[in-house]
Parts: C-alpha cells; sequence; structure tokens
DNA sequence: ACCGAGGGCGACCAACGGACGGTGCCCAA
DNA sequence: TTGGGCACCGTCCGTTGGTCGCCCTCGGT
C-alpha cells in the first residue's frame, strides 16, 4: 500500500518535475514508524488509558465522522465528512486565531501569530468541539496543498476519489505536490508557509520539512 | 528609592511628553513585588537549593561582575562590567543566532528567529559561558532604548552616571522612555521591536509590554 | 575583619509544540 | 451478524519561555 501511493503520486508529478521520490521519501521518513521491528522487552513506557473508571460517566461526545476522499464540492453521504469540509475547519481556526489576537491586544498580551494550544482552547470553549489539534495537525500539509495549488489539489482528489482510495492515501500522496513546490522556491518550505496568506498561520509539519530535506540532498549528492 | 528613581524618569520624560507616569507603572506592575506585603505563612513552595553536596566538588564558575552604570565608551574598572560590555553581550547572542539558524537550515530542521534556549545552550557550549538567559532577559529593554534611540539612552546613563544610581535604578529608568516611543507608534511595541534589525531576535518583555498596556488604558478611560 | 546591599544566574514551573497508538466505528462479507 | 481495517483524538512527553529568589560578592566602615 505504502509502495502503490508512492508510484501514485509520482505519477501526480510527472508532468512538472522529474525527480524519482519512491525508494526514499514516505518509505525513510516513516510518519508512526509501522514495523513493529522488535517488541523493546523491558520497557517500561505506560500505557495511555482511556477506559473509563466503572462507575464514572463523563457522557463523552462520540468522536466525529471520518473523513472521505471527496470531489470538490461533493457533499460526503453516510456518516462521513468530506474534503470541502475538512478546509472549513482550518478557515474556522483562523477565524479563532483572529479572535484570539484581539482579546490578547486588548488585553495588553502576548499576541498568537501562529493556531497555538491556546486558539484551540478558545476554539472549543466557543462551541467548536469538533476542532482538535491531533486532527488539524494532521491534515496540514493537505490544506497547504489546496492553499497553493488548489488545481493540482482538486486534481489530486478527483484522482484518488476516482480510484476508490482511502483518505490516508490520500493524504500522503498531497506531500509530493508540496515538495515538488518547494524545489521550485529554493527548498525554502518555511518561506513558502509564511508567503501565504492563509497558510502563514500554521506550523509546517515535521514530516514535510523532512521530505524537503531529503530530496534537496538527493539533489546534490 | 522607588519612588526616587520614579521621579527621575519623569524627569527624563519631562522634553519628549507630557504624560505623568508616577503613582501607577512601576508601583502597579511589581517585577519581583519588592514589598514583603505579607509573608504567607502555609506556602510549601520548596526552597531552591544551591549548596552543593558535602564532598561533592563541582569546580563552579565563579559568578560575572556585576554591571555598573558606565558612560558610552567609559570601560569599568575594578570587579565591575559596563553597559558596553552588556549591550555587546547582546549582540554575541544575535550572532549565535545567526549559526544556530545556519545549522538548522543545513539539517533541514526548524529554524528559529529568536533568541531561545537552544541559542542560550548553542553559546554556552562554544565558549560564551559568560552570556546566560536570566542575565539577557533582565536587560532586553535597556538594550532595546540603546538600538531605538542611542541619544536618549546615552542620555540616560550619563544621568545616571553622574548621580551615582546602581544598575538596577538605571534599568529601571530605560523603561519610560520605551513606552513613550510606543505611544508614538500607536502602542505597538510587538511592531517596533520586529521592524529594527537588531531588536526582532528579541521577546518583548513582559513587563514593557504590561506598562504600555497601562499608560494606553489611562490616555482614554 | 565584618556586614549589608546589590544583583548574577541556577533552577524551577506552567504551558507549549509535537506525537503516538488504543479504542470504537463502520462496512463488506 | 461478525470481523478487521482504519482513523479520531485523549493523552503523553521533551522542551520551551519566563521568572524567582538564594547566596555570593564587594565596598564601606
Amino acid at each position: 500500500m505504502n509502495i502503490a501511493s508512492c508510484k501514485d503520486s509520482t505519477l501526480i508529478l510527472q508532468n512538472s518535475n522529474q525527480a524519482q521520490f519512491c525508494g526514499s521519501g514516505l518509505i525513510g521518513v516513516p510518519e508512526h514508524s509501522s514495523e513493529s521491528d522488535e517488541r523493546k522487552a523491558d520497557t517500561n513506557k505506560q500505557k495511555r488509558r482511556r477506559s473509563k473508571e466503572p462507575g464514572e460517566d463523563g457522557e463523552d461526545r462520540p468522536r466525529e465522522h471520518p473523513f472521505i476522499v471527496t470531489e470538490p464540492g461533493e457533499l460526503a453521504r453516510g456518516k462521513k465528512n468530506g474534503l470541502d469540509y475538512l478546509f472549513d475547519l482550518y478557515e474556522q481556526c483562523g477565524k479563532f486565531l483572529l479572535e484570539v489576537q484581539r482579546i490578547a491586544k486588548e488585553k495588553g498580551e502576548k499576541c498568537p501569530t501562529k493556531v497555538t494550544n491556546q486558539v484551540f482552547r478558545h476554539a472549543k470553549h466557543n462551541g467548536a468541539v469538533y476542532i482538535n489539534k491531533p486532527k488539524m495537525r494532521h491534515y496540514v500539509h493537505c490544506y497547504a496543498l489546496h492553499c497553493l495549488d488548489s488545481e493540482q489539489s482538486n486534481h489530486l482528489r478527483r484522482l484518488y476519489k476516482e480510484r476508490g482510495e482511502n483518505v490516508g492515501a490520500w493524504r500522503q500522496a498531497c506531500y509530493y505536490p508540496l515538495v515538488a513546490i518547494a524545489r521550485e522556491n529554493n527548498w525554502d518550505i518555511e518561506g513558502i508557509f509564511n508567503r501565504n496568506e492563509k497558510l502563514k498561520i500554521w506550523y509546517v509539519p515535521t514530516k514535510l520539512r523532512q521530505l524537503c530535506h531529503m530530496e534537496r540532498s538527493k539533489e546534490c549528492p
């Protein structure tokens, strides 16, 4: 599956540049280290606990519907959310940031320039319970492609929908057009984000930075 | 002594603006709460420990000589350091930041735009043992005045030296010209820092931001 | 020789950016 | 009706920005 999605994205890139991504890239920069490798037998890392105490009932909200790959303009059916909605969440975060900034200035406090923990907290307290940090960080680079080259972003969505790929595969594929854009901009991915009015409030994802670095290294061996 | 230094700085300000600072400002925004106020009897805050273990000997470096108020160009005599040297430390930090940035870019890592913990660590590891975070943060606003209005900064130094004031008093006095500059710039102290090539790598000190906020509040009651 | 004022900076802390992976949902069979 | 693959997001972690105040130093007596 990894290899398949890698092939796909190489395909996507073909008409905009010449480089080969397969054989490094995603595979070289694991984002979860899906290899079990070897169970480090004596590790004492405590388990993350979710299971609620018996008798204690926290009235827990059901989780949001998962995203599916949708074309631009297409509404997701059933218990799913579409990608237009995903991108709208980023716009909502931008609005919440503006509010946090206004409040901070009013009170003479430090004024954030990025979407910080404080902004997520503000969003949650103001009813946007469906926004949370891990989710937003997970798809930042997808939103970045949407902002920087909506044509290519739309094309990718249609392609992946047509093929019946899942969200994970589409998400992976979004990296490669971005790396190509970075190449065309002297590998300054930070600058690319900062120059875009909507993107500049988001941190550059670690993995995107790493992918750019790896590709650049391959260029001048 | 607080009141004395407040009087002094009001005096300094007289030919550049009209506002009264006394009665709020420093006294309203304690930077250490020099008042004993009342000993919170039952507080359990643990004591900070310095005393080395008996028998354990860490070869501890002697602390740096304290700063004294010197005129521009004047070398401190005896076991003291002058203010030109203090300001030079800020320039050194700027150089260390440039190095950290170069290394980060080379390795494709996050690239700091400000003097961060990482920069202080880098400085220390590269022999600048005399640089440390609390010291640099303590005098940032003094350096800011030096960068933004060297004339006024020099004037203040000469005045305070002449009067035999100690470093603490001079340091306090540095706030007020900065507040005046902020007023002339629509209270955008963040922007004032960011627009100055040397200053923009330093965080705006909390207390300076608070002073600006308080003065602005008094303007439109 | 001693003392008190002054201030340098080690060490602390809440909160941060960042990441992982358990849990529960959903769909295909 | 069941099973397994997927992904949402609670929760953790190393480090940060920010600060406090202990204790050393040194000039005055």
